[in-house]
RNA sequence: GGACAGGUGGGUGAGCGGUUAAAGCCAACAGACUGUAAAUCUGUCCCUCCUUGCGAGGUACGAAGGUUCGAAUCCUUCCCUGUCCA
C-alpha cells in the first residue's frame, strides 16, 4: 500500500491524495461504506462498484471470525473472492467490539476475552491473533487491536486503555512484520490513536505510535457519545503529529456536514454506519437536509427524494412510493434508501476532493458551515 | 325453528366481581441511531381540563334492565355473528 499526496489546502489541513493498493486506487479524502459481515447491507456488489463507485469498503474481523470463520474464508480464496469484491477492503480489528459488546467481554493485557454473541462460546483476541485473522481475509488495510472506551472515561482509565492500545499496537506490529517477511504480503496495518477526550493522551499516543513507521494511522475512540465539538478537538490535537505522507483515518464518523470538518483537520479516510443504518431506519440524507420518509407529510408526495441527487432511487421513485415501501416493511426500501444515502456521502466526498484539487476547499467548507444551522 | 360458541378500545386478542381507561401483538403517529449483536430500539396511542401529575373530570367492553358498597366480569330480556342440527 502506498499513499500519494496530490494537493494540500493552503488555508486548512485538507489534503487530496491517492492510496494505491493491490485492489485498486482509492481517491482521498474517502468515505468507506461499512460492510461488517462482508456485505454492505442491502447493496449488491454490482451497485457498490457501479452506481456508487466505492473504491474501498469495511468489513469486521470479529463478526467474520465468528461467522463464517476466517479459515473458511481463506479456504475459499480470501475475502475479496469470497464476497466477489475485487476492490479494496479495510478490516476493523474487533477493537470496536471491545466497546460495543462490553457486557460480553473481558479486557486483559494479553488481549480481549469474548463471549460470542451468537452462541456464547469464549474466544480470545490478541494483538497477534487479530493480525493473523486479517491476513487470512487478505485485507488491504488491517487494523491493530485497540481498546475503545465509552464516554465519559476518567483520565486514569483513558491512560490505561491508551497504554494498552500502544502495547498491543507494538505487539501486533512485531507479529505483522514477521508475517510480511515470510509471505511477502502487501497488506498494510494501521495503528490506532486512543486517549479518550484528553488531548494530552492523544498526543502521547500519536507520538509513540509513529515510531512504528506505519503506512497509515487511525484515530479511534471518537463518536462514542461525546459532544461533536470534542470529537473534532481530539482530531485536531492528533493529526498535526501524524506523518504528512501517510493517510489518516478517523474511525466511525460522521454526519454529512461533519465530513468536511474532519477533512479540514487533515483527515483522509472516514467510515460510518450512519448512511447505511439510518437508511434502513427511514432517515435519509438529502441536499436539503434530513428526510424522515415515514412522516405522514410524504404520503402523497410525488417528488423525488432529492431533486439534486443523481442516484437511481432519486431518478426513479417518488417520496410517496418510498414511504409506502418503508411503511409496508418491504425489502426494496432498504436497498433504495441505502443506495441513496451512500450516494449522498460518496458524492459529498468527491465534491470535497475536487474542491481541494481545484483550490476551492475553503469556500466549500464555509458554504457547508453557513448552511448547517444544526451544527453545534 | 332448535343446539352450542361468541360479541372488549382503529384491527386482533387477553381479562371473567374491586389493584382495569382495560395486558400483549398489529396498525397509526413521533423520537433515536456515528470503526453495525440494528430490515433495530424507544415513546405516544378514548375525550376534556389544568397547578402536566403514578393529576382532575367525563365517556367506554353489542343494547336495555337488574344483583352488588362495587360489574367488561354475575342474572334477565332483546339484538347481532359463527358452527352444527332440522
Amino acid at each position: 500500500m502506498r499513499f500519494e499526496l496530490q494537493a494540500e489546502c493552503p488555508d486548512t489541513g485538507a489534503r487530496a491524495g491517492l492510496i494505491h493498493t493491490a485492489h485498486g486506487t482509492i481517491e482521498t479524502p474517502v468515505f468507506m461504506p461499512v460492510g461488517t459481515q462482508a456485505t454492505v447491507k442491502g447493496i449488491p456488489q454490482r451497485d457498490l462498484a457501479g452506481e456508487l463507485d466505492a473504491r474501498i469498503i469495511l468489513a469486521n474481523t470479529y463478526h467474520l471470525f465468528l461467522r463464517p470463520g476466517h479459515e473458511l474464508i481463506q479456504k475459499l480464496g480470501g475475502l475479496h473472492q469470497f464476497m466477489s469484491w475485487p476492490r479494496a477492503i479495510l478490516t476493523d480489528s474487533g477493537g470496536f467490539q471491545v466497546f460495543s459488546l462490553s457486557d460480553l467481554r473481558k479486557v486483559t493485557d494479553q488481549g480481549v476475552l469474548f463471549r460470542s454473541h451468537l452462541d456464547g462460546d469464549a474466544h480470545l483476541f490478541t494483538p497477534e491473533s487479530t493480525v493473523d485473522v486479517q491476513f487470512a481475509f487478505g485485507s488491504d488495510i488491517m487494523m491493530v487491536l485497540d481498546e475503545c472506551l465509552a464516554y465519559p472515561a476518567s483520565h486514569e482509565a483513558a491512560n490505561r486503555a491508551m497504554r494498552r492500545t500502544i502495547e498491543w499496537a507494538r505487539a501486533g506490529y512485531r507479529h505483522y512484520r514477521r508475517r510480511v517477511e515470510e509471505s511477502g504480503s502487501e497488506s498494510a496495518l494501521f495503528p490506532i490513536v486512543q486517549g479518550s477526550m484528553f488531548a494530552g493522551l492523544r498526543k502521547t499516543c500519536a507520538t509513540e505510535l509513529i515510531e512504528l513507521d506505519a503506512p497509515g494511522y487511525a484515530i479511534g475512540g471518537l463518536s462514542v457519545g461525546e459532544p461533536r465539538s470534542l470529537s473534532l478537538e481530539m482530531t485536531e490535537a492528533t493529526t498535526p503529529l501524524l506523518p504528512r505522507g501517510r493517510p489518516r483515518y478517523v474511525m466511525g464518523v460522521g454526519m454529512p456536514e461533519e465530513l468536511p470538518e474532519y477533512v479540514a483537520r487533515g483527515v483522509d479516510m472516514m467510515d460510518c454506519v450512519l448512511p447505511s443504518r439510518n437508511a434502513r431506519n427511514g432517515y435519509l440524507f438529502t441536499s436539503a437536509g434530513r428526510v424522515v420518509i415515514k412522516h405522514a407529510r410524504y404520503r402523497e408526495d410525488p417528488s423525488p427524494l432529492d431533486a439534486n441527487c443523481r442516484c437511481y432511487t432519486c431518478r426513479t421513485y417518488s417520496r410517496a412510493y418510498l414511504r409506502h415501501l418503508f411503511q409496508a416493511g418491504e425489502i426494496l426500501f432498504s436497498t433504495l434508501a441505502t443506495l441513496h444515502n451512500l450516494t449522498h456521502y460518496l458524492d459529498r466526498m468527491r465534491q470535497i476532493r475536487q474542491s481541494i484539487l481545484l483550490g476551492g476547499f475553503r469556500n466549500f467548507l464555509d458554504g457547508i458551515r453557513g448552511a448547517a444551522v444544526e451544527l453545534p
